[in-house]
DNA sequence: AGTGTGACACCGA
DNA sequence: CTCGGTGCCACAC
């Protein structure tokens, strides 16, 4: 069968790079989804508990965190993407850049 | 079948 | 920077 927007979602998001965060909107585009962003946060919302899928590097096209900060879901994204190299502060990633080069 | 909501994005003021 | 409106898709009631 053919993929699914959810199988186009995680093959995108496992194809993304070590210490690169994309946005939900690049996520989209890169899936052939177009502006779906939304579509990509539930697929991410969806994910089983096996995933090794590094939805970490999602972010919004902002740069912002999508969770609050007292929440343990952001903590581990953020200490995940400090381990990438990534650095993330006040709930946003610093000098962002979603392909960035410094 | 219509309304509200959501790990969103883009535009204008 | 913040706020409001609009578009897109899927789901729950």
């Amino acid at each position: 069968m053919e993929p699914t927007r959810e199988q186009k979602i995680w093959q995108v998001i496992s194809a993304i790079p070590h210490g690169k965060v994309v946005s939900y909107g690049q996520v989209s585009d890169m899936a052939g989804l177009g502006r779906q962003a939304r579509f990509v946060g539930r697929v991410l919302g969806m994910l089983p508990e096996d995933h090794t899928l590094p939805w970490f590097r999602v972010i919004r096209s902002n740069g912002q965190i999508a969770f609050p900060k007292d929440s343990s879901t952001f903590k581990r994204q953020v200490d995940l993407l400090s381990e990438e190299g990534v650095e993330v502060v006040n709930g946003r990633v610093s000098m962002a850049r979603f392909g960035w080069q410094p």
